[in-house]
DNA sequence: ATTTATTATCGTAATATTGCAATGTGAAAA
DNA sequence: TTTTCACATTGCAATATTACGATAATAAAT
């Protein structure tokens, strides 16, 4: 169908899905790198570094904001954009977890 | 179009989306969080555990098979399933680089 | 006020994903 | 060898995602 049963499952699996799968695309792991490479904050320029169109760079843009992984701030005709590093605290926190249950498994 | 443009960016940041995109569906982290929560093998039984039909969860282990997020055994009648931790070591690795980027960032 | 630059939104086409019923497959048990 | 159990595959419907041209919206610059 197409459609993600999300009432099936723990609003903390849910949340984790929707982080990871704004992370879950080239484009948007680029534009995060990108916003990583320099030390400061993009302001303008983002749509010039990527191989796509304005409009699909700005929807990108909108569903990393939608998820928390960056923040955009109005800095006069353009957007300062940059890295949420809660977020990326939190996906660590996450990975940790599983790595240290992971620790405890002989497995296979 | 549905078509992602995998051509336009780096091998690294298509395999660290397609890494993501296996994790990003609560059904699978679900999975994942089932196979970790026991101190063994998983064999059988993830149908039973997951809202989901047979033929629904057995795509989703697929795909997580197709990422390299779980290994599964065939034991007899059934499968033995569990998460890779090599893989987990390397998503981790990645987002520490991004954390270790991020501190050194003033930012807005 | 008009122009210019930057980002957002709308509409749409192409493709991908999610979910399941029906059916197939392969191995053990009877 | 027939049945049974566990899982895979196929086929399909519903919905989501990706991408972009066209166009709006907003704010600075002229």
């Amino acid at each position: 169908m197409g459609i993600t049963k999300s009432d099936q499952f723990t609003d903390h699996q849910n949340k984790m899905a929707n982080i990871l799968k704004a992370l879950a695309h080239p484009a948007r792991i680029a534009i995060v790198e990108y916003l990583l490479s320099v030390d400061s904050c993009i302001c303008g320029d983002i749509v010039n570094e990527l191989p796509l169109a304005q409009p699909t760079v700005s929807q990108h843009l909108k569903e990393l904001k939608n998820a928390g992984i960056i923040k955009g701030t109005i800095e006069g005709k353009g957007i300062c954009y940059c890295v949420n590093d809660d977020i990326i605290t939190e996906i660590m926190s996450y990975f940790n977890t599983i790595n240290k249950q992971l620790n405890f498994k002989k497995c296979c």
